[in-house]
DNA sequence: CATTTTTTTGCAACCGGTTGCAAAAGTTAG
DNA sequence: CTAACTTTTGCAACCGGTTGCAAAAAAATG
């Protein structure tokens, strides 16, 4: 049913290498060849088959893209511009959700079934190792929005999330807070730990400060209203919260809206991700942004640049978060 | 690098063919064979190559997921149940973002170069005429999500619009609104065209009932709150409004707060959707909700019965939308 | 045990392309 | 116009599999 090469070729009148030259790049043809090709080609509608093609190239311009962020509203802007970014390289994504099997051996099969190009794995949830799994195999990778070593052993693109927890730390340092509190996403998260680490560090060059921490179920609106509704029951509240993700921060929000305290009057919050609905007015979430744009952008320049040399040294690129002032924290004095 | 069938074969020391056979079930292979051949391949790390047998087969198991709607919340849910069906259906998402370019004939060149085996298109606001290009080129197609036609020329799976533009209606009526308003989403958008005549319809049915209705440039918060803002500052303003989306109609209440209006007291609200954070306790949209899993569950069903009959006569599948009462209109008499 | 029937196996062609190589055609120089 | 050199073209093998067909092996039958 669909049109094949030796359809134009036979068209045309020419042999098949002539029809594949004319669509190779690079090929030599002489003019009189290409317009002859060109003109059967398009009478017939004939577009070259590009898994065909891969299968001598050894080039599908496939990309495995791994992620299991399917409940994150900030993951909706992460696919678009992902997908949006490896269509204009040329290359086409193919989209892995891993929210029912983690396995990273079975991922990593299925992909190279499909003989993808390279793989971006996008989470801020799974751990290293899995990316890992796929260097192993020989496929490149990418990670994004995961954790970073100084001894990488896979490409990281992403922030430095200790880093994003101390800027917190220092921003309500700063605007003079004397007990501050984290709350985190799930303890298990490698996102969570990092911010968690580097808030404390901060904060313990300021001992003047009490601080406290504790950790929601998930990063949920529900989970974080419910354990900001535990933090109000238990009496001792911190004077502000730095909370593992704006998902989180929107509930406590709500939890202490409910409970009859005013933010930042009374209580002070401090998000993290900058999702679109954060700057919301009726929301207007002081919060720390990642640079979605930017780490994607590199991502997937990394990942084309994997393809022409796969062996390239694993390498870590960091981006700098940066504060989102809006109504949730008293003013810097 | 990568293992292939031919050296299996000669690990085990048989033919490619007894190889093929063994990973194609219902082909014919003794058991000592199959043994032999398992062996071999699990000595090598062998997995068939999905794209290569596709070229013999016909089949590549590809499906493309195609959509232009990558800013509305609902859809992180969308993709989420999609890519999970599928995969659990032994099928695998091309993803395709039409945000850049929304021309027909481009994507379907560019799913066809793929060969995928299948198309989805998931979208509220592309034209009818999206979804037949794809047909014409013989590629089976299921519209999700769109506007359906009693003469349908593609399989379509969704809800019908207009019909719960009458369940909106006729919830304000019942409530007693005298003065009732539409706030759409953009006028070129079906789902609003639809919605809009549903309501008008039933509306029609109450001549006592004052009708206005109004558009908001874009289905996003910051649409819905400018045209709220706009619609106060011009003065009368309805009982109650029916906004086209959730995120319009959040972006309304945050207008409507700001301007010391009092939901539901003062003003009635009634979005569409139903997305998770319209049941977030500071939110707390009443609204009316697609059924979301049954549309994808159904949608997968059909792509999955047309890859083995293609030519299957083209059927609309409709689902019921139900109202979720919260706070945002005043209560039944 | 020979014969017929059924099952298993390998051969070789094919799916839709690409590409090294050598022959053919076109250019340039003498 | 011929020789030497370039460019263009087609042939045929190959990429990693599948499959129709016939031969080989195994099982059933007499």
């Amino acid at each position: 049913m669909p049109v094949t090469l030796k359809d134009v070729a036979s068209r045309a009148g020419v042999s098949t290498s002539a029809v594949s030259r004319t669509f190779t790049d690079g090929a030599s043809v002489s003019e009189k060849m290409r317009r002859k090709v060109e003109k059967a080609a398009s009478d017939l509608g004939y577009s070259p088959n590009a898994l065909a093609s891969s299968l001598t190239t050894g080039r599908t311009k496939l990309i495995g893209l791994v992620s299991n962020n399917f409940h994150n509203p900030i993951f909706l802007q992460v696919f678009d511009l992902f997908t949006r970014k490896l269509q204009n390289s040329g290359l086409r994504p193919l989209l892995m959700n891993l929210s029912d099997e983690q396995d990273a051996l079975t991922a990593v099969r299925r992909l190279q079934q499909y003989s993808v190009d390279g793989v971006i794995v996008a989470s801020s949830t799974l751990p290293p190792d899995f990316s890992k799994a796929f260097r192993d195999a020989g496929v490149p990778v990418v990670n994004s929005f995961g954790r970073f070593s100084t001894t990488p052993e896979v490409h990281i693109v992403g922030v430095d999330n200790s880093e994003c927890g101390r800027m917190a730390g220092r921003e309500l340092v700063t605007r003079g807070y004397k007990s501050v509190g984290f709350m985190g996403g799930p303890e298990s998260a490698t996102s969570t730990q990092d911010r968690f680490r580097g808030f404390s560090q901060e904060l313990a060059k300021h001992p003047d400060v009490a601080r406290r921490h504790s950790f929601a179920d998930e990063y949920s609106f529900d989970a974080g209203r419910a354990e900001m509704q535990r933090l109000i029951a238990a009496g001792n509240l911190a004077e502000a919260y730095f909370c593992g993700d704006d998902v989180l921060s929107i509930g406590a929000l709500s939890a202490l809206a409910d409970a009859g305290l005013n933010v930042p009057a009374d209580i002070g919050i401090i998000g993290f991700n900058d999702m679109e609905m954060s700057g919301w007015a009726n929301i207007n979430l002081t919060t720390i942004g990642q640079p979605i744009e930017h780490i994607i952008h590199s991502s997937v320049e990394l990942i084309v640049a994997m393809l022409d040399d796969p062996d390239r040294c694993p390498e870590v690129r960091l981006f700098p978060c940066k504060m989102v002032e809006r109504g949730t924290l008293r003013p810097r004095p």
